[in-house]
Order: structure tokens, then sequence, then C-alpha cells
RNA sequence: GGGGAGAUGCCCGAGUGGCCAAUGGGAACAGACUGUAAAUCUGUCAGCGAAAGCUUUCGCAGGUUCGAAUCCUGCUCUCCCCA
């Protein structure tokens, strides 16, 4: 492959490559680069937000390249401050490594274990002493580090800003000069942390690494960046029919985007899709197929999609909604209180709430919408019960 | 170290003794319309209860009062100005 196809394979879903020049040189002398991407375990799930940087973390497995992940099991216990208008809770250790387990099953879903390494950065930062911490900070600035835009905000709307914050970019390029990475891979909101990096690695005589940014992929409301906080995320252990329907309920305005960061669709071929005259949601069908194949199989998308048109399109219930048991303590002399089932099963925040849906005319038994609250247990069993728009369960009898 | 301001529901923000489970906006959720898109209209938005109603909420802990988000005392936290 030449040096240009490899750059674009590279540059594909990025919104800056700082060093690029430096990447070239080392790929002509036939290194092989260390890839660096920081993972922050305060998540117990991977969004195809997270992919993103993942897979451009894989694109560069696929030319050989080895990748570097650290677990900031150390820096989770300071919180990352980008893109935060808040100081943002510390997590304990045990919070800390019950994530790390969860979620790095799920990178071998998308990484090649075998050009994989891990680093935990406590291994590092954890044994450095209150010596050390302030011989590091002598190597930056204030002023500098408070040219961050997370902090110049703050600092204009007069919000707090606690020390240890502006101690996270230190902490993070300090990872960068222990494993000598030559690239480094990060969101868009992480630029500053990156470019801390190479500073830093200057300053200890090493080589300053490159840095590949790529924006934020914006979550299925097509408003704030994904995340699981939010809940407008999909994560990529989804099931074929949760992906697919998900992917379809994201506004038009964002699916060229999506092609992008979260396909290998050729972008020419989605420009096509997208263009005049076009209908966007064949565009999203195809994305919401591609998505599925990615972490499911071409079978299991072609499945989700005629679920999908069988259930919403045509509006028939789902055949194969999952079973629930009515527990017995909700059946008193015979009659169920609808309320307190569907807020027992969780389909719903609270029994308040879910009284609020029926009387809203969201929840349906086989298609009948429901108005009252108690039913006999004899009517309910069997029936599949519906409540908003794309929660199903069948009930059956305890 | 000195002086000043402030802490209200997911967020912003009204409310200064009873009419406050707390105005308004945003977010969220649901219904109609749709393409599980957008826009629009409507409704809901502390918990429990079929309901009457009950319980818990206005930084934290006490107190005054028949009655407190509102008054008093102490505490915690934050911001601003000066050093």
């Amino acid at each position: 492959m030449t040096i240009d196809e490899q750059l674009k394979i590279i540059r594909r879903g990025t919104t800056e490559v700082i060093g690029e020049a430096d990447i070239v040189d080392r790929i002509k002398k036939g290194q092989t680069l260390r890839v660096k991407l920081g993972v922050d375990p305060t998540a117990k799930d991977v969004t195809l937000g997270w992919a993103v940087v993942l897979r451009k973390l894989r694109d560069f497995q696929k030319l050989g390249h080895t990748a570097c992940l650290i677990i900031g099991d150390f820096t989770a216990q300071i919180g990352d401050p980008s893109g935060k208008s808040k100081t943002r809770k510390q997590l304990t250790r045990e919070d800390v490594l019950e994530n790390v387990e969860a979620v790095t099953k799920q990178f071998y879903r998308i990484l090649d274990p075998e050009k994989t390494v891990i680093y935990f950065n406590a291994d590092w930062l954890g044994m450095m002493s209150f010596q050390d911490v302030i011989m590091l900070c002598s190597r930056y600035t204030v002023a500098r580090i408070l040219e961050r835009d997370d902090f110049t905000k703050r600092l204009a709307e007069n919000r707090p800003i606690a020390m240890h914050e502006i101690l996270y970019p230190l902490c993070q390029g300090l990872d960068s000069v222990e494993i000598d990475s030559d690239v480094e891979i990060g969101g868009n909101d992480q630029k500053f942390n990156n470019l801390v990096g190479r500073t830093l690695m200057e300053q200890y005589g090493k080589p300053a690494q490159a840095v590949v940014l790529c924006p934020l992929l914006v979550g299925t409301d097509g408003k704030e960046k994904m995340s699981q906080s939010l809940g407008n995320y999909i994560s990529i252990t989804d099931t074929p029919n949760d992906m697919f329907g998900k992917t379809m309920s994201i506004p038009d305005e964002i699916i060229g985007n999506w092609f992008e960061l979260c396909t290998d669709v050729p972008m020419e071929e989605v420009a096509e899709m997208l263009g005049e005259g076009k209908n966007p949601r064949d565009a999203k069908v195809r994305l919401a197929k591609e998505i599925v194949a990615l972490y499911h199989s071409v079978e299991d998308a072609d499945a989700a999609e005629r679920y999908f048109i069988e259930t919403f399109s045509k509006k028939v219930q789902p055949v194969d909604a999952e079973e629930v048991v009515i527990p017995s303590e909700l059946v008193v002399e015979g009659m169920v209180n609808l309320p307190a089932l569907i807020g027992g099963l969780g389909l719903a925040k609270s029994n308040g709430a879910a009284k609020d849906l029926i009387t809203a005319g969201a929840v349906a038994l086989d298609g009948e919408k429901v108005t009252e609250f108690r039913h006999e247990l004899s009517a309910l069993t069997g029936k599949v019960l519906k409540v908003g728009k794309h929660k199903f369960v069948k009930l059956i009898e305890g």
C-alpha cells in the first residue's frame, strides 16, 4: 500500500491530524507505530461514540501498527474535566476495576487482540512522590493550563475549578512519555490534553507524538454528544433490533456524519445516497443495517430490518416479544393493578409514571389501547403488553 | 487576612411566614401527524394510593411558630472585590 493510500485511511473521519509529517517519516522508516488511546473507565458499555476512536485505532492495526490502550485507572479517580462545566465526581477504585473488566471484553469486538497492549496508568502515576508531582508541575505554566477552553469558560462564568483538575492534562501527557507513543488518538475534546502530551514528551527529550483527532459522535437525539449519562447512545452490545431501531430514530441531518464515523461505506457512495431527490429514510435504513452487520452479522441486519418493518412501519405485534412472568404478589383476588405491574417490570420509571402513560393512551394489550388500571389476571396472561412506542413484553402467569 | 454575594426540583430560574409539591423556560417522556426523522399541536413530568388522601422535597443540623423554601442560630460549600 502506498503512503497516500495509508494516509487516506488514517484521515477518514478525523478533524485534524497534528504532526502528520512525523507519521509519514516513521512509516517510511518501517517503524511499527505505537498508537495510544486513553481509556477513561467511567462507563460500563462501549457506545458507538466510543467506537469511533476504537475503530480509528483498528485502522492503524490494519496498517500493521500496535494499539496501546492506557486504562486510566489512576486518572479516573481525578475525573477528566473535558467538556464538563462541573467538577466530576471521583470514582472509587472498585468502580474503576469493575468498569474496566466490563469494557475491555467489548474492545476486542473492534480491536485485534494480537496487536493490542494494555497499560494501567496507576502503575506509574500511582508511584509518584509529592516531589515528583511538584517537579512535573514546574514544567508547565498556570497561564498555559488556563488556556484550555473549559477552564477559560468556567473562569469567565465564575464557576469553580478545583486544583486537582488542572493536573489532569499533565497526567495524561505523562502517560505518553511513559509508553513512548508515536501517535495518540483522541476525540476532539481531547485536543488540549493530547497536545500537552506532545509538549511534555519534548520536555523529557523524546520525539513528540502525533495527534489524530476524531469528531465527537452526536447521539441519537441529534444534539448532544453520545454519552451514557445522557441516554442518547447505542451500545455495541445492544441487540440487533435495538441497534436498528435506535439508528432509525436519529435525525436526518446526522446521517452522513454517522456513515463516516460508524461504518466503512465509502464516502462517495454516501454522497450518492444523500443526493438530490433521494429519500433520507432509505439512507438511514442502509446505515442501520451497516451498523448491525458490523457488530452482529449480515443475517442479523436483514432480520432486524424485517422486524422493524413488521413492528413499526406496519404496526404489527412483534412475534418474539420477551416473555415476562406476572409477579404473584401483584395479583390480589384475581385482579392485577396494571400501573404497579408496568412500574414493577421497569417499563416505566414509577407506578405514577405508568399511570400517566395509561391515561395518555400509550399502553396497549394485543394492540388494544388500555384505559383501565385494574384488570383480571386472566385478561392479561398470554397477551403482549405495549408501553410507549417500542417496549413490548409478553405476559405469562407465574 | 479584610469586605460583599449566593446555595430552590434533571438544568436555568421565580418565590421572602399560610392560597407552595412550589410560577416560567429548557430538557425528558407520552399522544396526534409521520419515515421510531424534522416541524407543529396536546398532555405528563417527587413517591405511594383506585380514590379521598398520605409521605418525602427548596445546601446541612437545630430552633421560633398553630403553620417555614420563606424568620433565627450554627455548620458546609461556591463566587466576586481587596491584600
